[in-house]
DNA sequence: ATGGTTGCAAACACTTTGCACATGA
DNA sequence: TCATGTGCAAAGTGTTTGCAACCAT
């Protein structure tokens, strides 16, 4: 039987040694369906038995972003949040009222980047792409 | 004869008194050619013999965006830049090797905005768009 | 055993706040 | 004159660093 995501695997095949903190991190970012700060993790761990330094949190957020775990995300309040890493790509719509942060598949900017790249010479890597706005609840 | 932008008449438009550092500011924004920060800004104005406290600069970009006169803008360093405020709609590319930033004009996002408001009932109020990876030049 | 990991204290960078003084309209 | 703007000191956040102790392999 094999599991979806096995963390500890995800942690080897990356040359991270398996601890529980971040395993905790990474079981964190794989169930949010937002992504996280680094005082979301705290809790998170310590809300799950695992207690951590606020500095260990962000030590686990830069070894798992540098090796590709997880995804930093920037959105206005110029707070860094971070998303779990393997998951398509996709980016964000933010409520501006009431914070709910909800995913935005669709991505229409393939044609606009190439078209960059050859009228420019851009060799782009990637982008990002973040909506605000107002969800429908607190549009009523 | 008319001036193309005014900074004084800028700043009556929006209640705001005319202080040297105020238009040293303005005059900062308007004349870069890419978003510039705080520190960016304290220097232009100390350099253009206008001396002022870090924290006034932070007080008056502040102000200058709650007004609309300067924008918001942040990369992947997670500093906030600023932006002239009256510029057309424009986006950034950010070479990650020279640091280089250039802007990209044409959006394309406005059908799908149109269209997650339709599917999702989102009202998208602006959005973030910027684009990482290597200049012309650096990729030689 | 030993090199990678963590906790703790401290330092840092950026930004905001409080209050008294100064200045533009 | 008087509301607004500014300087200075201090506090508040978010993040990094140094070093000794600890633990996964």
């Amino acid at each position: 039987m094999i599991k979806k995501h096995d963390c500890k695997e995800e942690l080897r095949q990356v040359n991270l040694k398996v601890t529980p903190a971040r395993l905790g991190v990474l079981a964190a970012l794989e169930s949010a369906s937002s992504p996280l700060d680094t005082g979301n993790l705290t809790s998170y761990l310590s809300g799950h038995g695992i207690k951590v330094d606020r500095v260990t949190v962000f030590r686990i957020i830069n070894i798992l972003t540098d090796r590709g775990l997880a995804k930093p995300v920037l959105f206005d309040d110029g707070k860094l949040r971070y998303d779990y890493g393997s998951r398509p790509e996709h980016h964000h719509f933010v409520c501006e009222k009431c914070g709910r942060v909800e995913m935005v598949s669709n991505c229409v900017l393939k044609p606009l980047e190439k078209k960059l790249q050859k009228t420019k010479g851009f060799f782009i890597r990637r982008h990002s792409l973040e909506f605000f706005g107002l969800c429908a609840k607190c549009l009523k």
